[in-house]
RNA sequence: GGAGAUGUAGCGCAAUUGGUUAGCGCGUCGGCCUGUCACGCCGAAGGUUGCGGGUUCAAGUCCCGUCAUCUUCGCCA
């Protein structure tokens, strides 16, 4: 047996055991006559200490002293050592081991390492770039251990929770066919069939439909899932998602269902109390009232219209924006004044200016309770100033700023505005988590650049049953029975009624301009399964690396994923993607041009 | 596809307005130290400043191009 203990099992109760520890050398402090060594592997450290004790006799003592002083950091070792208690004021606290030391008996190195890039014994993080080049070594870092030990905590009550609800998981292909809808696929060449692919799965979306009509209700799978989109902090071009579908319910349960799934990981991770049912707010509040579908609502700061009191001022801009139909919006930054002088207006300005397409962003501070500070100020007779002000709530010392464009526009300025403004003026704890429903998201929406209509969720997203009637007359204004769960401004999951009817399945295809012909070709299977007897169902999928990133309180879903890949979707370690033989190109009969 | 930031020793960083031999900490190597806790002392080695070009008497520093990493807009049914 190389080990009977791991690095971080030993307790006072174990003083007086011989024990066998193996891990790697963390690091070590030489003192001459004495010298200590930090033995680590993922359970923790424990410290060795090398002194005139050790051993059986003096000599070997002597000999063991040698031997350490010969170790390295990463070296990995095993020793056979008596368990001693630390002598008084000797413990350390900040280690779970801390009240012991090991006197060695015997040493053995069992592998040598080379001058490690990145330290794991040390807190200082390296270039983002390094560890990924070198994630063997940054995977030894004890923050890496937690946050992926952490990741499978989650993901096992993920499975516990499913299966006491009567869940079964079932596998579904990872080779599937490609549907354009929706995100750019990866492809994968059939050597079999010479000019055809598979397609790696966005979501297994369909098979889970399937298997409902199949009559496997309540099925859940830990899917892996890709997407061959440009990559941001909580991207990844491949991730995992919870995925989850039920037959004979309605959005009540399935957000039921999943409030108890929170609250479970809330408390058994974070120890967190979650008040059930979770909120929920509609698409158009989310929209009006933070700019988002996926408002960050740890904090206030919420948008305020004034179109109608634009189209009554003197300022140009604002007017011709009330009356061309588009909206002129606000937010209020509450007793901050001081901190927004003109440079870092004009700085937020352009920043405003270069990421969301405004034109400009307006200001306003207050001079006194009745009168508007401001560039554009003079525009504004007096009864104009006081409405604003009532309106937007302001007292002196406040900052409010306008963006007049059209509601998308200022949506996406003012959200952006917003979490910039949040998170800088550290407006909420860091540490507080809020969870939410949006619900009521519109069915469709209309691509101006492919002139059609595309599905806001998937094609095979219901619409709620009273809106149903509206596909016909208004395809803007049907909601789908639809949902995403928001924890701290991420989507962390979504999902929705399916359409169980083969025929409204179909005219949802018309309405996305998908013909008969091609539903038939891409989806036959689907509008098959459709008449022979499909079940009412629904299900949602919900982002385990993003859950994971938000319960670890990290930035960056990287951070959750043992072997993540960089912006531009390559792994730094392996190289991937690589080039390949031309005996392997030719066997699948592709040319590649470069 | 666009925008911004960054790139200097194995690692993390510094280097006035362009100006001697590019510094500091950690690590590495050598020496000393009997109670340390990533943190004692002394000494040494270690650099094509991402790469290519340009401007200049002189470039880590300025300009152009390029590559890489990060952030972000577009994109992500």
């Amino acid at each position: 047996m190389l080990r009977t203990h791991t690095c971080g099992e030993l307790r006072k109760s174990h003083v007086g055991q011989i024990v066998k520890l193996c891990g790697w050398v963390d690091h070590q402090r030489d003192q001459g006559g004495l010298a200590f060594l930090w033995l680590r592997d993922r359970f923790g450290k424990t410290q060795i200490t090398f002194s005139p004790e050790a051993g059986s006799s003096p000599e070997e003592a002597q000999q063991l002293l040698e031997q350490a002083r010969g170790l390295r950091q990463e070296f990995v070792i095993a020793v056979e050592a008596e368990v001693m208690q630390r002598p008084e004021g000797g413990e350390n606290k900040a280690l779970a081991t801390g009240e012991i030391e090991l006197r060695p008996l015997k040493l053995e190195i069992l592998n040598r390492s080379d001058v490690p890039p990145v330290q794991p014994s040390i807190p200082e993080l390296p270039s983002e770039e390094i560890r990924l080049q070198y994630r063997f070594l940054d995977l030894r870092r004890p923050d890496m251990q937690k946050a992926l030990e952490l990741r499978h905590r989650m993901v096992k009550i993920m499975r516990d929770y499913t299966d006491e609800h009567g869940f079964l998981e079932v596998e579904t292909p990872v080779l599937g066919r490609s549907t354009p809808e929706g995100a750019r696929d990866y492809l994968v060449p059939s050597r079999v069939h010479p000019g055809r692919f598979f397609a790696l799965p966005q979501s297994p979306q369909l098979y889970k439909q399937l298997l409902m009509i199949a009559g496997y209700d309540r099925y859940v799978q830990v899917a892996r899932c890709f997407r061959d989109e440009d990559l941001r902090a909580d991207r990844q071009p491949e991730f995992t998602q919870l995925d989850i579908e039920m037959s004979f319910i309605t959005i009540e349960d399935i957000m039921g269902m999943m409030d108890g799934l929170m609250a479970r990981l809330a408390k058994e991770v974070l120890g967190l109390e979650l008040q059930l049912p979770l909120p929920k707010m509609s698409y158009q509040d989310a929209m009006e009232r933070f700019g988002h579908d996926a408002p960050d609502l740890r904090f206030g700061m919420e948008i305020v219209d004034l179109t109608d009191i634009a189209g009554q001022c003197d300022f140009r801009v604002f007017r011709e924006t009330a009356d061309a139909g588009k909206r002129v919006r606000a937010i209020v930054v509450k007793g901050s004044a001081d901190e927004f002088s003109r440079k870092r207006i004009d700085e937020l300005t352009l920043w405003t200016q270069e990421n969301f397409g405004v034109k400009g962003l307006a200001w306003f501070k207050l001079a006194d309770e009745k009168t508007l500070q401001s560039p554009i100020a003079k525009n504004f007779d007096a009864p104009l100033h006081e409405k604003i002000i009532e309106r937007l709530g302001m007292a002196v010392g406040d900052v409010a700023f306008i963006v007049a464009d059209t509601f998308e526009t200022s949506c996406r300025a003012l959200n952006g505005l917003r979490r910039r403004l949040g998170k800088e003026l550290k407006l909420y704890d860091p540490a507080t988590m809020h969870f939410s429903w949006i619900v009521d998201f519109p069915m469709l929406e209309f691509d101006e650049e492919e002139k059609r209509w595309v599905a806001v969720h998937h094609p095979f997203t219901s619409p709620l049953p009273e809106d149903a009637h509206l596909l016909d007359t208004d395809p803007r204004a049907a909601r789908a029975a639809a949902y995403d769960i928001i924890i701290n401004g991420f989507e962390a999951g979504g999902g929705s009624i399916r359409i169980h009817d083969n025929a409204l399945q179909r005219k949802v295809f018309g309405l996305l301009d998908i013909d008969e012909e091609t539903a038939k070709d891409r989806f036959g299977f689907l509008l098959d399964a459709l008449r022979f007897g499909a079940p009412p169902h629904g299900g949602i999928a919900l982002g385990v690396d993003r859950l994971a990133m938000i319960f670890a309180g990290l930035d960056s879903i990287r951070d959750v994923i043992a072997f993540p890949k960089t912006a531009k979707a390559t792994d730094l370690m392996t190289g991937a993607p690589g080039s390949v033989d031309e005996k392997q190109l030719n066997e699948l009969r592709l040319d590649v041009k470069k």
